[in-house]
RNA sequence: GGGCGGGUGGCGAAGAGGCUAACGCUGCGGUCUGCAAAACCGCCAUUCACCGGUUCAAAUCCGGUCCCGCCCUCCA
């Protein structure tokens, strides 16, 4: 597998330092609100990699940390009146909700910063020992001139960088550039106690030293959003380079940003959007497709637009599914040998799908490959014969391969509901009952030939977001946008009534 | 000012020297259907921002021009 390394500019042959193990570490969220959609593409991005990397038959251990000590945490929670860590576990909580509803599988440890004072008060007093670091007034800044590669990560030189002068200049510091490893604790603010007072860790240290701390000096891939090239993990591999004297890790991957009218999504512009406001309009698997869809540095720009488009192409994918499960009604035609020429297709695509995500993690050809397979598999499912063994296997295997591709990007397990209504079961289950009643209706109306009856019914559904296919073996629904219980009841009611 | 990435059909988006420029959405024609929907079959870029160059061959390489985004400051 080749991978783009920002750490060089250039694609490049993955080799792991355990040739059947990865370990890898992404950057997690600053918990101190909810999950943005911006920050939900590396999670989906990243998840989807290392799913990858497993069907490749890597081990993988994966570390995903939450900043959980942080000057944004504190402040918001002086002002709920609340105290931080309180606060930021809350949003740990919350975070989870949102990850497991994109599938989002569990990391093998999710580090936190309050739970590793102590190492990092080791590798703070490791840099100063080495001369890496000093104190200041109970602060400690790492001396960016005693690393020579700084800058090797974000393709710049010391000197270049000040002349863009816009740090802020401390006079304590001895250069500009120089970065807080340790900071004095204010008061008010929550502090440890430290070979230099009371005060906490600096945002970059607890990267460099969760990562060590699991994952070893060196590490295979380190992964985040772009925008934490600099100064984030150009800071990292100068602490844990300069600590260790290990290259801290093999491959860098970034993300490239979720934009909205071409421009950056971030907190700052206040142009972001809550990934728990989407999921009341977008299934959670909508959006974890929607994020895949698309190759993972480039940029993407969000609007409603084209979230509706990945619910279509993706209802494209579930729906072959769907009809293959209907052609075989409960048939498993797994071990009935294909016809040479259905097995090489079959075969083919699997191949095209690995090789696409292969040269770089190419998610957008390997979900085209996807689209060839379902496309070969409806087209089966029209013109075969059910009662076939022969058309069967073609389509019972040809649908098995698609669920197993697709679950390498975690396409089909994810919430599919919408998110305001998938967490209550007894909504569901009475909208199905309501259903059933509409279908009833429906049906008899049909073979009364009261088409106008059954048209309204219909018409009716599709407007509340539900549709009504019609097969030889009954109708069926599906769902298309949140649907509103008391409006269905009402018009169920007002149809019973009128009988 | 410095660094990085990008401009491909109506839209989104792959492709990075040589097969008919993928795939999805939209649109159009057909099959199926009570009508639809879904599904299937077929059609929809002689052309890849612009201008030069290299090459037997360029959307892909080189030079220049014009636009756009990001980073250099907390941000995924």
């Amino acid at each position: 597998m080749r991978v783009y390394n920002t750490l060089g500019g250039r694609k490049e042959e993955l080799r792991t330092l355990n040739p059947h193990k990865v370990n890898m570490y992404v950057c997690g969220p600053t918990v101190y609100n909810f999950i943005h959609l911006g920050n939900a593409r590396p999670l989906v991005v990243f998840d989807s990699l290392r799913r990858y990397l497993e069907y490749k038959g890597y081990d993988v251990t994966y570390i995903q940390n939450f900043t959980d000590v942080d000057d944004k945490i504190i402040r918001k929670a002086q002002e709920e009146n609340d105290d931080p860590l309180r606060l930021a576990e809350r949003y740990i909580g919350e975070y989870f909700i949102d990850a497991d509803r994109l599938n989002i599988k569990r990391a093998s440890v999710h580090p936190q910063v309050s739970q590793h004072i102590p190492d990092i008060i080791d590798a703070v007093g490791g840099l100063i020992d080495k001369g890496h670091a000093y104190e200041v007034d109970g602060d400690v800044y790492f001396r960016v001139r005693s690393f020579p590669e700084y800058g090797k990560l974000s393709g710049r030189a010391m000197d270049e960088m000040l002349a863009g002068a816009r740090v802020e200049v401390d006079e304590r510091k001895d250069d500009p550039a120089d970065f807080a490893l340790w900071k004095a604790a204010k008061p008010g603010e929550p502090y440890w106690d430290s070979p230099w007072g009371q005060g906490r860790p600096g945002w970059h240290i607890e990267c460099s030293v969760m990562s060590t701390r699991y994952l070893g000096d060196s590490i295979d891939i380190h992964g985040g959003g772009s925008d934490l090239i600099f100064p984030h993990h150009e800071n990292e591999i100068a602490q844990a380079e300069a600590l260790t004297g290990q290259p801290f890790s093999r491959y860098w991957m970034h993300n490239g940003f979720i934009t909205v009218n071409k421009e950056k999504m971030s907190k700052s512009l206040g142009n972001f959007f809550l990934l728990r406001d989407i999921l009341t309009k977008f299934p959670a698997d909508v959006v974890r497709f929607y994020l895949i869809a698309t190759h993972y540095r480039s940029p993407l720009d969000f609007d409603d637009g084209k979230l509706e488009e990945a619910r279509k192409a993706l209802g494209r994918l579930k729906n072959t599914l769907l009809l293959a499960d209907e052609f075989l009604r409960g048939n498993n035609p797994d071990t009935t040998d294909l016809p040479e020429e259905n097995r090489r297709s079959f075969d083919n695509i699997t191949e095209q799908f690995a090789e696409a995500l292969d040269d770089d993690f190419n998610t957008a050809l390997a979900i085209a490959h996807l689209f060839e397979l379902s496309r070969l598999i409806n087209s089966h499912i029209a013109s075969g014969d059910p009662g076939n063994s022969i058309h069967q296997a073609i389509v019972g295997q040809g649908a098995d391969i698609l669920r197993r591709l697709g679950d390498v990007l975690g396409l089909f397990g994810g919430a599919t509901v919408f998110g305001n209504v998938e967490s209550e079961d007894d909504d569901i289950s009475s909208l199905e009952v309501v259903l059933e009643s509409f279908l009833a209706i429906r049906q008899q109306a049909r073979q009364d030939k009261d088409y106008a009856r059954a048209d309204e019914i219909r018409n009716f559904l599709s407007g509340q977001g539900i549709r009504i296919e019609d097969t030889s073996e009954g109708a069926r629904c599906r769902y298309e946008a949140p649907p509103d219980l008391t409006a269905l009841n009402a018009k169920l009611e007002e149809m019973q009534g009128g009988r």
